[in-house]
DNA sequence: CTGAAAGCGCTTACAG
DNA sequence: CTGAAAGCGCTTACAG
């Protein structure tokens, strides 16, 4: 074959065999050097180092990749990275991966089925070390087969189906939960809920917090489905608030639908929190700023993260246990759940 | 060798000998069929798709990969994923390769040179498709050292030096020039700019735009240095709040200065626009939510990030003169930049 | 502790 | 139009 493949670059050493050549060792001994085998003797690790050194030779991973069977890259699938939310996640998740050399594969579902399908066979297709997961369906049977394939999942913000993944989930029901109480706490006894998919464990799980709240305190549980959507939400809020006897206050279960939930009840001339007092679930970075600074529910993104992301690579390392970590939500008490007036 | 390297899961069908075998005919005409190669008769055609899907197999990218010596991943090398900017720019991205297949790889640098460099040089031995590039370091040498190893580069947002690099960019110029302009037409005359790092094309651009309409209109241009950060940008309007004659406008140069813009005049409880009128660059979603809802100038970066995808495509397809598309940023009229009232 | 050799699963120049 | 064969650059079981 006298294809040029390799483009021939001369600036960059190429192979470990040129390595080999210069440290006057066998390949086997470089590669054994690069990988930190450790009964390498003193004195060809020192020539190997010096060669690699002299050559400015970086090994290539896509031969590394095909003869593991496996690439070093991570994958990350969640539904949308321009929700805050996500975007926090990435990036905690993308820190910890860059120090330990681990390239990051972003992947967006859009909670659809088709394109989490997809975009896990990708995953295998890739041979990723292992999958951070936010799944949009729990149960898909897809993920059963990432996980016969040997790639480690990790469930993110919501359960997986399948037992032999971990998972990094926040307490859901008792964040939901605490907002409710607050808002009855201040005097409120019509508390609406702007909620979404029940399929989803944490759609499910923060109604329930609701519901808990409210039957405790002798109230009538009253939601409506803003389909984790901001424009859903938009129009289930303005619908709401056209009722003969709209709410005093509203606990809005994620960041997207606060959004809609504000559009709404600016576009409506409801006053925050004078006519409706507002508790939003998830704290973005505009939280703070829109008026009046909303009273969140968030989850500690970073530190989920970050154990999601050590979860994996222990897991990549060989443990066999699953393995499931809940964090509490935090409150950021703001002003928009001020007092009824009354 | 005996040992076992692929894990040998029968569910999927493993490699292209084994579909050759079952359709009867050569590796290499399997290979063909797969990569759409014309020339093989309908009849093997045939075979081999059957023999494909009767196996269930998917062809091992990992081996392709180091057989071309090119992975099919796209990386993005830009400064934060957090800021929506960005988050907006990769979805796009992201979108557009999921279509044809190529996995995304995010990387933040934080606009450090090193992170960068580090990235970079990931990126090389990666062997990406091709990088889009948001540079912390327009000139830094591991940019030629990449474009030297055959992979193509898209500059994003700012240029960089090599001529060799595409480039995709918004007429920052013309539209920091608008925004003063527009304040300027409604009554302002102390019209102070919130900027950033001069080093950075964009922020010099910006700067330049601003200083151009000032002068036109025979007014003293005045820039305060937010360094292109929340925080920075917080302490210094408040510091020129504090001035003995604090403008009656601002020009805020990105999103991320604008949050401590905003922070700032409500910590001073200067009222926008009633005290200070404010025209901001980049338009985030939570423009239209905060109070008043922010008059901004953004960058198309949906389209922008579509041209960046197919440059990188074309190049990646072997087109070898270098392009270079300039956007017209866009006026979102909203209700922070009303008229001085005087 | 070190080396020779096999092989990961593809793609493609070459021959026919 | 099709096949036999080489080779991409590593890693690792095996032998010594």
């Amino acid at each position: 074959v006298k294809e040029p493949i390799s483009p021939a670059d001369g600036d960059r050493g190429r192979t470990i065999s040129e390595v080999a050549r210069v440290a006057d060792v066998s390949p086997a001994t470089v590669s054994r050097v690069l990988n930190g085998d450790p009964r390498v003797g003193a004195d060809y690790r020192a020539r190997v180092t010096a060669a690699v050194e002299q050559l400015g030779y970086r090994p290539n991973r896509l031969a590394r990749n095909l003869r593991k069977q496996r690439s070093a890259a991570i994958g990350v699938v969640i539904s949308d990275i321009e929700n805050p939310h996500f975007s926090e996640a990435v990036r905690a998740i993308e820190d910890l991966a860059f120090k330990r050399g681990h390239p990051v594969l972003v992947c967006n579902t859009d909670e659809t089925p088709e394109k989490e399908r997809a975009y896990l066979e990708m995953m295998m297709d890739e041979r990723v070390l292992g999958v951070i997961l936010s799944p949009a369906t729990p149960d898909d049977p897809v993920i059963g087969e990432v996980l016969d394939s040997g790639i480690p999942i990790v469930a993110f913000d919501r359960e997986v189906a399948d037992p032999r993944a971990d998972a990094v989930l926040a307490d859901n029901i008792r964040g939901a939960r605490m907002a409710t109480e607050r808002l009855i706490a201040g005097g409120h006894r019509d508390v609406a809920y702007v909620g979404g998919r029940r399929e989803v464990e944490t759609g499910a799980e923060r109604l329930d917090g609701y519901e808990i709240a409210m039957r405790r305190a002798d109230l009538e549980p009253r939601s409506i489905d803003g389909g984790f959507r901001t424009q859903v939400a938009r129009a289930a809020v303005l619908e709401l608030l056209r009722s003969p006897t709209p709410p005093s206050a509203l606990v809005v279960a994620n960041n997207l639908m606060t959004l809609g939930t504000l559009e709404a009840l600016r576009e409506a001339g409801v006053r925050v929190p004078k006519d409706v007092a507002l508790v939003a679930i998830d704290d973005p970075p505009w939280a703070s700023l829109v008026a009046p600074a909303l009273t969140t529910i968030g989850q500690p993104v970073r530190r989920m993260a970050t154990d999601a992301m050590e979860l994996l690579l222990e897991r990549a390392a060989g443990r066999d246990q699953s393995r499931r970590v809940v964090h509490p939500m935090e409150l950021h008490a703001r002003d928009s759940d001020r007092k009824a007036s009354r």
